[in-house]
DNA sequence: CATGAATGAGTGTTCATTCAT
DNA sequence: TATGAATGAACACTCATTCAT
């Protein structure tokens, strides 16, 4: 699907208030308010409240797949660098498109049968092949234990970063941040969530649990 | 705030209904449905939607604290053991309460200064002081190492243990688990998450990094 | 009909409640709560919302009801002071029950037929009645000029005070008595329509126009 | 503000039955279906029902300015004459648009601080001004005393008026008219106040009380 | 005699969507 | 292609009243 200047305006608009009131406290008027159009513009480009969302998933989703085709390739990393990078790379894109994934977050729980849960499903099964790639890997160089759980280790990935982007406020207060200017802060996290998921991947593929 | 058991029935609807859309996509038409009792009922109980949702999680987020009172004076557990156990009872927690911990994922999202949201910050606080006095013992003897950021172990905990609920239907079916039975399949990510969160535990608590 | 304790101070809250909100504006639940009793008690002493209503004019309207049958057999008074006396005598009831002359005003106003409105009409008839009377002994004594319309002099009489009541707060800000105590606001609004009515009263009963 | 073709027809039906039933007992359903419009359009063109009732007081209200201006400059008239011309203006329009002085006679007791509050007053400053301006013409000329209360007589003249309308099937009653076809029984009305109003106020005016 | 619980109808308002232009 | 006008359904909530006790 290609989108021109005024539907990708509409879908900017849109994630950013979904992300912040949650699509069912957004309505069209507030969106079409906010992209400064008229509100029958939505049903008009979209179809429908609906659609848009769809097609808000359809766009950005694609921006958070984690890939590791070129990081295969490297001869110059170590499996577990590669892990590394990749680990760097997805926080660098969780925390730099926080408002879809809080959108992600919450129709993740949702049980229905939508198209939005069939990405999202997609989407996750994708980033899952990926690691398994660089995982495998480092098996076969016996750099990595044979026994991994990927499935629990993406769970942990994802859960974690999640949850920090979802309790950043607790995050801060906790720590005594809130004045902490935000692109600081963001830094603050990558480096925190970086050593400290790198030391929890380590843990889970190299040392072996008896 | 005690409730009569017409209040508790209702609660207990609307967590479930709260849980399976989101709290904007549920109406009191609905809740009164489920219930079996007039629309005015929620109003004349609780007095709003709104404070509905505040007696829900009054009510419901005692059950979710951690404990930790009893553990503390435990002279027969290591202070690894220790953790082990609050891990245990934290997993079992969840999964028991996996309704009511889909509500609070999402309005954890939204960050809107409502009553829920002080809840939810006040029950996080609460949570981390408990563990805090478990690691500071285990420090205290030796067995923990001293560099522990406490708030991203939690958040490691919580966010693993939620995106494993809020997933659960992608973990069935790379895992070709789609038909086992429900109890079974708690029983199965209940032992899953306790192996996976104790390793990786113990690494954050016993493993210096270099 | 008599009405008990109780009743009485229902009716005297829903006074004062329909006399500052107007009665659609007044729930039942406002009056059993400023009552200090069950909504229930409403229907349950009255009937219902509208039945309490009337119970409210059946009891305060005799209060208000103009008396002349001693002042027209006093022999000491002019025909002109006797109209005089019922001036002020008009003016005090009128000002001393505000509350209940509000609730009159608005009523007064409405088409409907209803119960309300008869008794405003009987109220009106006895009050016409009783100041022909008056009007009709000065007339032949030949104090009075012959042609009076007394219906419109009744108007005016209670239109003024009327009036006077409706727009007090307006009264008092032209005039630079928004601080004047309420007591003393009202001797003076009292001493004004006093001296106002009868100058004009004299006029209508006693000058010929020609 | 302007308001197009339905928004005048809508605040037509809404002053109408206001009138008739009073604000709180109208709804806007009622007012929709006399409008033969949607419910949701009163929304949709004045934001919400009490945004109806302040657009029918800034569109009604200012007709009912009593206009001073011509008559000020107008050198044929006595101030008396004058005067007298002004009270049929004020006559001819209280009448015309009775409807809209209900509204507003039922508003002007409740003692809330609404917009529609201040628009009344400052039409009542805006109007005692006006007259203030001809008594005084006529106080400088020598044709009217010196201690008129201007502010009581527009109350006498005001509230005569409102009287008159507020209990004109009260009038008609004692009068014997109740067959009477509307338009005839608002001449005569019209008439009578005409004649009444005036030699009240020529007392006012000109006779001094001793 | 009194009341807490409960009800169905109604309130004003907002919703996503459609229509006429 | 674009939009202001309009709609019917739904929203949360309040209403006066009734009922069982």
């Amino acid at each position: 699907m290609e989108y021109n200047e005024k539907q990708i305006a509409i879908i900017d608009i849109a994630e950013k208030l979904f992300a912040e009131n949650g699509y069912d406290a957004t309505s069209v008027r507030d969106i079409a308010h906010d992209a400064g159009i008229n509100v029958a513009m939505i049903s008009y480009y979209f179809g429908s409240k609906e659609k848009l969302m769809e097609a808000l998933f359809e766009r950005k989703s694609t921006n958070i797949r984690i890939k590791v085709e070129n990081l295969i390739q490297n001869e110059n990393l170590s499996p577990l660098q590669k892990i590394n990078v990749l680990i760097d790379d997805y926080i660098e894109k969780f925390i730099a498109q926080q408002g879809f994934h809080k959108i992600m977050m919450r129709e993740q729980i949702i049980e229905k049968d939508t198209t939005v849960a069939s990405i999202i499903l997609e989407l996750k099964k994708r980033n899952l092949e990926s690691i398994k790639l660089l995982i495998q890997e480092g098996q076969k160089s016996g750099s990595f234990i044979k026994n991994i759980d990927v499935v629990l280790m993406m769970t942990t990935m994802v859960g974690t970063v999640s949850q920090m982007i979802s309790s950043q406020y607790f995050y801060r207060e906790v720590n005594n941040m809130q004045q902490m200017d935000e692109i600081e802060f963001r830094k603050h996290m990558k480096k925190k969530l970086s050593v400290h998921l790198k030391k929890l991947f380590k843990a889970l593929l190299t040392y072996d649990s008896q």
